[in-house]
This record gives structure tokens, C-alpha cells and sequence, in this order.
DNA sequence: ACGCTGCGCTTACGCGCTTAAGTAGAATCA
DNA sequence: TGATTCTACTTAAGCGCGTAAGCGCAGCGT
């Protein structure tokens, strides 16, 4: 554990391989254009083998003008296990091509911003929603084009619809929207309310009636008494995470699931199908064609060309299981 | 979003102050032992300001020869939820120390080693565990002392003891230990099953039983029908998510929980709360100590210097809530 | 025999920054 | 007054790499 290795460099390879530097680079990263015999280059690549050559990356990045380091920048310490699913692809794709995807975790960009992670210089930075004044302004300091994943209008905005023809379907005529707590969300939580509040009049049936529920047993159970006090049967909750809270208010105030009402959640989250009862949820569709248009968004912008608008937000379905 | 920037210089900003490259870079870095008035200080900051100067890390990482990045690698795609308290503790630490700590996630180090974050030269990188074999070849290609945050005799193996005390106390005689089913936990998982097994031992009850319970309902409920039929009464999870899994499947089996059987977890989930029953579990305390310790232990390793070992390990309490 | 082309390299420069080693001028001291 | 010390800078040399340009030589055509 420790001890800082002595950098073997690119001119002690040349030296062993009896060549110069040049040659190396050229041998090393196949560059086009380039007459080397096969026997010069398997020389190069024993003698970098040998002495276990890395190129040294400012080194490199310094020389090319461009770094192949992309930023994921998100606010949140940890990310949400919904995305999971989304970034092995998306990493794989981006190594593809060349590209590196590194974390900055739970930055706040009102003290990073006199803190700026200056020995980073990727070439793409790369931020989950639109940014904010206060992000955008951290996130620039990077220098590089930025990139959000998730687009304006999220995709977001179908699930509700699938919530609540569901229960729609399954004989309910009065729902409600439960809401998340965490005002980072409030967009995405408007939004799906607010298709909730379509498809429901779509459907000839009343305005959904909304209260956020949080994340605690107690204030949850109030929130969902206010809510059922409008006459709900149907619960649609903003994710999963706000699903298992109505649950547990659900459970404390005696109302049984699914005989009395019904609770739908969105994100498939991991637990769902392992709480009791299983919560019935909208999984959003093929992560990995969505991993891929981010991909491709993301090299687009590192070579500096125009970054396409995201490709059509993934589709969803609906899973049903017991809370429904 | 898009557009690359181009990069303002250290020399534009003192051809702007009408000074050299190296005033300005004495004054930005505050360098001891140049006699530079505060006049003349002014006027560069003034001048970096206005022009939004930002030094370019690949070039001030290679005059210098050092950079200011902590990777903290991960081969989950995601964090556990149950580090997050110790996360940005973690992060503002470094940065009181001029380290910028960046993760990369989801690594695979089969793949993985043929392409290195080459753009990427980290002073120190992390790792949460003791790296095996082909994950150290992975780490050491950054050229940079490897630090593991969690210490070979992992904490982890006092949680167990305060699960099986507890139960005892609750009058159980006889418990058995639902394992994780990924073999990544392996390590983990043993420790925690032998300690408590020793706790068992200690207080004279008999070897639990144990299983591996997978994230599976199905599976979930084979395994923990065949933990029951050894006649304990109390569960104790690795983990919270096993936890899950193991009040699913005694609901699924009709046992009710605690009436006949207790379940105790580990790491005090944010859902643990919100499942029902409310999981009892065990949560680890301090993280900011620990935090501040592994901060200690990473300046170290960037300076070159020995790593000391881990501090005391963090200590546990046990939550009680309905599952026990 | 002479120029020409292509091969297989090498030389040399620059990327933007840090920093050791100056240096010109003013202030201080013997 | 000349020698010395400070002040307030500047000059210049890299850090390790990529790459444009060049160069000697062999082979070819005429």
C-alpha cells in the first residue's frame, strides 16, 4: 500500500526499443499515415510491455489539447439506484469510443465554485438535468461542453399516464397523486402530476387531489389520511421510493392493499417486488438504447460538434404485483 | 450546452496585468518567499477575473508532477445508500487539503485494464474494500498509492454481535443468518456470519443456521423456509436488503413477524423505517470521524508518506423498530 | 548516371504551467 | 562613495507527450 512509482516515460521506452520517442508515440497509438514495419513495432510494444509503460495523461492531454475524460457531475452523494441499470452501458459506450467516465459526486457549487476540481480538464462534462444559475456556473468552469442527460421535457411525463390507466382499468374511478418531498425533484414531480391530472380527465374522471408524502412514518401517514379523505381508491405515487411511504401509511392506518386502495409507483426500484405487499410500478424501457443516444450525444460533444437533442424518450411498462 | 471554450492562458492574463507568466502564477498560487506588492497582486487577480482564467490541469499537473485528484474506484455501478453519510464529509475533507475527489464507478478490471482512464493521474486512489488480484492490477496502473478506506478486519463484525444480543434478550434461543447471495459480499458476508456465530456461541445458544437469500421472491422464500425448519425464531441479514428479502418471504410463507419469527438487519436503510414491519437493524455510528480519518490517511498517501492503518473502527447501535 | 519516389525513421517544436536562477534598480550600510 | 542587501520582478528551462517536417537511403524509371 502507498509509495509513488517513479513514472517510466515514453523516452526510456524508445531507449529500450532502440528507437526514438516519436516512433513510440506513432507504435502506441497507431497512428495512420505512419510506415512502420511489423518487426519495429512488436519491438515498441515488448520494450512498453516490459517496463510497463502508461502514457502519462496531462502529459498527453497537454500535447493533444483534449483530454478523453468525461464528468458526470450530480448533486447527490449517492445515485439513484433507478439509474444504475443505465451506466454500465453508458460507460462501455463511452470507452468505445475512446472516452472515460469519472464521477464528481455531491458537489455543491456554491463552495466548489472557489474550489473548482482543477486537475481534471474533461473533455465533456456531463450533468443529469438542466442545470440551475448557481450549477451552470460551476459546471462551466470546466471549460468543456455540457451535456444533459435527462432532456427538459422528461420522459417522465408518460409513466403517470400508464398509472393511471391502470387503475383506471381496474375499476377505480377517484385517484390521487402522492408526490416526493425532495424539492430537487419538484419539476419531474410537477410534471407527472400534471399527466396524472391529463390522463385523468382524459378518462372522465375527477381531478386528482396531490399532497407530498415524505419519506417519514408519521408525516407520511398524514399526508395519505388527507389523501384518502378526498375519496381516493387509486394512489399514484411519483416513484417507488414515495410508494413504499404511502405503504407504510397505508399499513399503519389499518387500510388494507390492495382490497380498499390500490398504490402504483414508478422506477421498478430494486426492493418493489420485495415489499409486502409488492408494489405495482412502471419500469422504463430499454435502458440501453437510451445509453446509447446519451453516448452518442456525449461524443458528439466532445468532438465539438453540434449535441443532438436526445433521441425519443424510452418508452414504459407497466409491472402489476399485489398493490394493485 | 456545446461549444468548446477556448482556453484562457496564464500568459493573456499577464499580458493584462502587464506582468510576466510567472508573477502570475506566484500570485494565483500564493507561493511563500516572493516579495510581490499588494498592488501588483491586484491587479493580476483583476486581471484573471476579468478574463475568466482557469488553469489547465493536464498542464499545471505536469510541472508540477503531481496532481490534486483522489479516485475513488468502485466496481458497483452505484454507492451503497449506506456510505452516503460518509461521503461528503469525505469530499470536503480533501478539499480543506487541496484534493478534489472524483469516483469512477462500475469498473470492470478484466476489461478495463486494456484501457485505462489514461487521461486520468490521480495523486491517491481509493478503493472501499481490500482489492483482489486483478482489481490491484487494475489500481496500480494509475501510478498512485492505493488506500482502502474499510480495513482488512472490517468493522462489519461488530453489527452481528448486537443483532444476536438482541434477539436474545427478546427471548429467542435459536437464530440462524440469511446471508447476501452476491458474491462480491463474500468476504463481508463470512465475517459477519462468524461473529454471529461466536455471539451465539458465547451465549450458549446453538450454531445458527445459515442461507443465502437471494433478491428474489421466489428464491427468497425456499431459503428462509429452509432456515426455519432448523427451528429458529430469529433471523439475523447481512444486510438490510436481505432483510427485504426475508421479511417477504415469511410474509409469503404466512409467518407473522415478530409474533413468531424476529428479523434484524444492518446498515439502517432509508427504507428500513418504511418497510412493514418496520425493520429493526443495526446502524453504524460516526461517520464523520471516520471520515475525518480517512482524509488523514489519503493527505498521507498523496505526500508520500506512510499510510497509517485505519483508526478505531466506527462503532454500531442497534435501532429497534416492529420486525423484532 | 541522375532524379524521383516511398520507406523508415529522427529532429525539433509546442502544449500551458511551475520554478530555479537570475537581474535591474532602489535602499541600506560601512 | 562603493559594496551589499532588498525589492520586484523577468528569463528560461523544463514536465512528457504528440506531430509536422525533414532526412538518409534503397529502389525504380529513363
Amino acid at each position: 500500500m502507498g509509495g509513488r512509482q517513479r513514472r517510466v516515460t515514453s523516452a526510456e521506452v524508445a531507449r529500450a526499443a532502440g528507437v526514438s520517442a516519436a516512433t513510440v508515440s506513432y507504435v502506441l497509438n497507431d497512428k495512420p499515415g505512419q510506415t512502420i514495419p511489423a518487426e519495429t513495432r512488436e519491438r515498441v510494444r515488448a520494450a512498453a510491455a516490459r517496463l510497463g509503460y502508461t502514457p502519462y495523461a496531462p502529459a498527453r492531454a497537454l500535447a493533444r489539447g483534449a483530454s478523453d475524460l468525461v464528468l458526470f457531475a450530480h448533486r447527490e452523494p449517492i445515485i439513484p439506484p433507478s439509474y444504475a441499470p443505465y451506466l454500465e452501458p453508458l460507460a462501455d459506450g463511452l470507452r468505445a469510443h475512446g472516452l472515460n467516465l469519472v464521477w464528481q459526486l455531491g458537489y455543491d457549487p456554491s463552495t466548489a465554485i472557489r474550489h473548482p476540481a482543477t486537475e481534471l480538464a474533461p473533455a465533456v462534462v456531463l450533468h443529469l438535468t438542466e442545470p440551475d444559475r448557481a450549477e451552470d456556473a460551476y459546471l462551466r468552469r470546466f471549460g468543456a461542453p455540457l451535456v444533459v442527460a435527462l432532456s427538459d421535457a422528461p420522459p417522465a411525463e408518460r409513466p403517470p399516464v400508464l398509472q393511471v390507466r391502470h387503475l383506471a382499468e381496474r375499476g377505480h374511478r377517484a385517484v390521487a397523486y402522492a408526490g416526493t418531498a425532495d424539492p430537487r425533484l419538484a419539476t419531474f414531480d410537477a410534471a407527472r402530476r400534471q399527466a396524472a391530472a391529463q390522463t385523468c380527465a382524459e378518462l372522465g374522471m375527477p381531478e386528482p387531489q396531490s399532497r407530498a408524502v415524505p419519506p417519514d412514518r408519521a408525516a407520511a401517514r398524514e399526508a395519505v389520511r388527507a389523501l384518502l379523505a378526498t375519496g381516493a381508491t387509486g394512489i399514484c405515487a411519483y416513484n417507488d421510493e414515495t410508494a413504499f411511504a404511502v405503504l407504510a401509511a397505508l399499513a399503519d392506518l389499518g387500510v388494507p392493499v390492495p382490497a380498499q386502495v390500490a398504490v402504483v409507483g414508478i422506477d421498478d426500484h430494486p426492493l418493489a417486488a420485495l415489499y409486502t405487499p409488492a408494489l405495482t410500478t412502471v419500469a422504463l424501457d430499454d435502458p440501453p438504447t437510451s445509453a446509447a443516444d446519451l453516448v452518442r450525444r456525449i461524443v458528439a460533444a466532445s468532438r465539438a460538434e453540434d449535441v443532438p437533442p436526445p433521441a425519443t424518450p424510452p418508452t414504459a411498462h407497466l409491472i402489476p404485483r399485489t398493490s394493485t
